[in-house]
Order: structure tokens, then C-alpha cells, then sequence
DNA sequence: AAACGTTATGTAAACGTTTACATTTTTATG
DNA sequence: CATAAAAATGTAAACGTTTACATAACGTTT
């Protein structure tokens, strides 16, 4: 395998000329840039990325960790970031934490070691321990949280605004004339869940209605246990004609549950999901949820990482994306 | 940062032994060993991958290289992969073709300048030319082909027969009763659309049937112009009973389409596809459809790479994994 | 033609490991 | 106890670049 050696032997250049070469350095003559070139075409040469990095302590490396990749939320946002690395030249490395601290702590560890520029993460739901991640600024690795984000100081983010898509979520319910709302919500420890929580009950209140604490049900990871309760939710409370549940999934297991009670939708209860996940389109009825954006949120993410790459200063950066409500038949 | 250098330097041993032990070599005393790892931990040592790869050619990098993140079959596919690896201390990396074969190329070429120890790739619907793999074998980097995999000799399988599944698709159809059985095909282009479509020959001839040449549409790659080929097929053809899509995607336009065209699922007409993609479980009514068994795919094609690490045997290796019929309500 | 600034090239050390080989220490054997 | 074998450690070069610093070549100005 050719290496920068062989050339500066060929071209009777040394090993620094023909270097400076490939790093497009400013002082080298045009003829000899085109001595170098074609020598290194001759000998089909392909850098030693690994070398330079050892050397130039850039790996030219971003790593991203989520919780699951087969998740279209998480790859749709790895797709944009692998857009944006790519066109400047950057590889990314793929970590995921399953939901676990401890697989997460793991990746981020590897990470470390491989001397990634950079880190792009979104943190698993388990996670409330923050300390790993001051590793990153004793290594003055730039760090992007995005989405699922530590409460922590002086740190780059790119958040949706959750509790304006609650928001939205819930108006649009009381728009379309419900009166009786109730919200299905997530892990409240999840910080994003609590946020769409607190999205509805502002919107209810900023419409002048009270709300009643067994109208907001927490599930589980139990899905036996949660849909028991759900049941048990609808039977008591037949007045209820609207809601609005803290993800689609859960919105369409909540829509299946309906049916079996031979509840209509959007007759007699609206509902409205988050995330305009692929499927949300493609239920019966089709489902209203408020798209998060994640394509955006990638691209965005690996733009705020790149370019606190070059830069010296150190400034932190704080995006909030507003979502966006995507009205269907569900609350019709 | 901490080096090996200054963990030498407090045990007083060689950088030689301090290197042994994190490389568990045995031949290093266990008194010492328990020195190093203490000094290790005091100094919060990180061992620099990049100079390991550097010195000893190994990177403990996969590279994996798949169309679309963004697609579950795939993300499905690098989730397992990146189990496997993980488990192995492996890390992986990775490219997206966006189904462009000079992204493939150029992908290829970045994973080899950073001296991955082996690839995974899934070819683009575009690749024709399988010359750039050449040099993976001349660089001795043991790759395995899952999927989309190139008319090649010697090299690693990992496939899906197509064609059994697109066999078991038809044969449903027809032990559900149907007599004039249509076949959706996709870009004949890519070997597994065409083999999906052979198994869709062989299911009738060996049932039998007849099939005509018009009852085989194959689907360019625009939209409108597809969706009208379909009216007029179905218009001009009202004997049609049963119908095998190529994917699932297609399958749920197709189901659209004759839902505007007044036509039962599955009373007047029954419907398969191929993927058991995440919503087919999720449309109205529910889709039968074939299982391609992703995450399996990732595992074994992960497991062979690394298997073929340490061996310095060069034996090729092709897995053929058998699809499963998941019958729903469209083929009632 | 000397002196200077500018531009282009060269020299050699460094990045943090691994590893072939050499050497020392320990253990086992007669 | 001498000796050989085995086990543990040490030495130093190597991996393929980048880069600080030194030097050379080339115009330009006096």
C-alpha cells in the first residue's frame, strides 16, 4: 500500500511537500500540487486517515449516540446528520444505549478513545446521572445534546419545544369542541413527557377550563397493566370526548382500545398523538399528531457540532424547534 | 492526558509490560497487572485507539454501508450489527448510498482510508459496476454483502431468498382461492425485485396456472404515472382476485387504489406484500405480507465479518435466510 | 549586484501505541 | 547447586502522517 513516502520518492519531493499537498496548504507551487497529484494517482494512493488523526489529534470522527436506531424518530435524525458530516468531510459513528445509563456511559467511553471531534447525543430515558458528561468538557469535546437533553449548564442543545406541541396538540382538541379532555402521559421522569404534560394543562387552563388530576393517566412499561387501566379510564369516565396521548404509539394502542369499546372516532372522542411517526398516516382513521421535526433536528445538530469544531471560543447554543400540528380524520 | 508512558513511568515498569496488560497478554505476572490497572485507574487512564490502530493495523472499526438510514428494514438490520460489534468491542461506522452509486464508492473509499477491519454493505438500487469492491479484496478487508448483494464470485451472503418468499406469497394466494392472480414487480433492475417476481412464476406454473405476460406490471419509479398504470389495470381487468406486491410501500398504494375504485379487501380481491414492515400490521385492513427478517440479518452478517477477522483462511461464506408468510386480513 | 521580503521546499521530531527481539528473573530438574 | 527451561520484563524501532523550524529559491527594490 502507497503511502506519502513512496510519492515524495517518485516526485523527489520530501515527505512534508507532498503532505501539505493533500491538506490543500496555500504554499505549495501549482506545477509541483500537480507533480504530487499525479504520482499519487499513479499509485492509487489513499491516505492513512488513522495516521493523520494520531498526528493531527482530528479524527475527522463524529459520534452520535441514541437509544435505538431502529426507531424512525432516532434514524431520521441520524439521516441528517450523516448528510451534514459528509459534506465536510466527516464520518459518524453510531452508539446505542438501549435506554440503559450504563450502555450509554459505555459508548460515550469508546468515543473518548477513538478521539472523535465531536458528540452528538440523546440521552436514554434511564439516564439521570449527568457526570460522565463533564468528561467531554475536560476532553473540550464538542458536545450536542439534542431532543432527550441533561439539565445541566452551559451546554449546546437542540430541543423541540414539547410543551408548545402539547400545547398545540390540546388546543386543537378544544377547537374542534371537546370538552372533556384527558391526556395519556409518559415516563413523567422522562423530561420530554413531563414538558407535553405541562403543554396541556396550559393550554386548558389559558382556556378557562379546570382540569382533574384522574384526567391525566400515567402509563408504565407495562403494557398489560396500561391498557387495563385505559379501560378502565374510558368505562368510568363516558363523558370524555377528547385525548390527547404523549406519543403515537401509545395514541394508536389507545385508538384500538376504543374500538374494542366500540367507541367512535372522531364521532364521539377526538384524539391526537405526537411525534408524526411513519404510521401515524396510515391508521384508521388516520391519526392528528404534531410532527417533531427530526430531520431538522439532525441537520441542525451536526451544524451546531461542526462549527464549534473550528472555533476556539467557547460559546454554548441553545435551539428550540417549534413543532408543528399535523390536524387528520382522528379529530375531524 | 494521561498516556501508557506515564503509567510506566509510576509503576517503574516498561512501556512494553504496562501495554501487555491491557492487551491481556498472559505473559505478564499478576502481581504486576494489579499495578498497572491501579495506576490506570489513578491517572483515569483512556488508551488512545487511534495509535493502537495506528501501530497495530487494527482499528476495531466496522464500516457499514446501507441506502437509507432512514428505512426500518435497515435500521433494523445495523441495530443488530451494532449488538454484535458492540459485544466484541467493535465500533461501527456509517455511510448511506442514498441508493447513488458514486455515494456508495465514495463511502467505500473513506472506510478504507480509515482502515476499518471489515464492511457490511447493502448495494444501491443503482450499482452496476462492482469494480470498487475489487479493492476491498486487494486490501484484504473482509466484507459481507447483506441483502442487495452484487453478481459477484467469492465473497460473504447474507440473503433473503426472495424468491421462496415471493413463493410462499403466491402460494397463499392461491390456497385462498384466488384464480387470476396479478404480480406488482419493482425496478427489475434490482436482482431481488427480479427474483421476487420469478417466484411468482414458479409459484403458478407449479400450481398449474397460466400466467400471461400482462399480468406482471412493473413499477417505474414514478409515482402518478404508476398509480394510473394501476387503474388501468384493474379497469381493464375486473377478473383479477388476488394480487402480489413486490413491497410493502407499493402494497398500501395499491390498497389505497382500490379502495377509490370500490373494490373489497378481501372479499373481491386478495392482497400480500413482502417486507412486514412496521405499519403493515397497522393498515385497513391489516396487510399480509412477508417477513424478511432483518434483525437476524444484522446479527449473522455482523457475526461473519468477525469471524473472518482472525481467520486468516480465506473461505467464503452464503447464508441464505428463509422469509416467513405473516398472513393478515387482506388475504382473509 | 547586494539586500530584502516572499514563496516554496526540506529536515526531523512527534503523536501513543504495539511488537520483534533481547535480556533478566523465576521455577523446575537432575 | 548448577543448569536448563519457562516466565516475565525491557529495549527500541515502527506505524504514516503532520508540523515547527530551518533553509533554499525567486523576484523586487535600491
Amino acid at each position: 500500500m502507497a503511502g506519502i513516502k513512496d510519492i515524495a520518492e517518485i516526485t523527489g519531493l520530501s515527505l512534508a511537500t507532498v503532505s501539505r499537498v493533500f491538506n490543500n496548504s496555500p504554499l505549495v507551487s501549482p506545477k509541483t500540487k500537480q507533480k504530487v497529484l499525479e504520482a499519487a494517482k499513479k499509485l492509487d494512493y489513499q491516505p492513512n486517515i488513522i495516521a493523520a488523526a494520531l498526528r493531527s489529534g482530528k479524527s475527522r470522527i463524529i459520534g452520535v449516540i441514541v437509544p435505538e436506531v431502529n426507531n424512525h424518530f432516532f434514524s431520521n435524525i441520524i439521516n441528517g446528520i450523516e448528510q451534514k458530516a459528509n459534506e465536510h468531510g466527516y464520518s459518524i459513528i453510531i452508539g446505542q444505549s438501549h435506554e440503559s445509563a450504563e450502555n450509554e456511559k459505555k459508548a460515550l467511553l469508546s468515543f473518548i478513545q477513538l478521539k472523535v471531534d465531536g458528540i452528538l447525543l440523546s440521552l436514554s430515558k434511564e439516564t439521570v446521572d449527568f457526570s460522565p458528561f463533564t468528561k467531554l468538557r475536560e476532553n473540550k469535546i464538542p458536545t450536542v445534546f439534542f431532543d432527550r437533553v441533561p439539565d445541566m449548564e452551559q451546554i449546546n442543545l437542540v430541543v423541540l419545544d414539547d410543551k408548545e406541541g402539547a400545547f398545540l396538540a390540546t388546543q386543537h382538541l378544544i377547537k374542534r369542541g371537546c370538552k372533556h379532555i384527558v391526556h395519556i402521559a409518559g415516563d413523567l421522569n422522562v423530561s420530554i413527557f413531563k414538558k407535553r404534560k405541562d403543554g396541556f394543562i396550559e393550554a386548558l387552563q389559558e382556556n378557562g377550563r379546570t382540569f382533574l388530576k384522574d384526567h391525566i393517566l400515567e402509563l408504565t412499561s407495562d403494557m398489560n397493566k396500561d391498557k387495563l387501566a385505559l379501560k378502565k379510564l374510558f368505562i368510568n369516565h363516558p363523558e370524555i370526548d377528547g385525548i390527547f396521548v404523549f406519543g403515537d404509539e401509545s395514541c394508536l394502542h389507545v385508538m384500538n382500545i376504543l374500538k374494542t369499546l366500540n367507541i367512535d372516532i372522531p364521532n364521539k372522542v377526538k384524539i391526537i398523538g405526537f411525534g408524526n411517526s411513519e404510521y401515524s398516516a396510515l391508521t384508521d382513521p388516520t391519526m392528528s399528531t404534531i410532527d417533531q421535526k427530526s430531520n431538522e433536528m439532525g441537520l441542525l445538530a451536526a451544524d451546531i457540532v461542526l462549527k464549534s469544531l473550528d472555533r476556539t471560543t467557547t460559546a454554548y447554543s441553545k435551539h428550540v424547534l417549534i413543532p408543528k400540528l399535523i390536524p387528520r380524520k382522528s379529530t375531524k
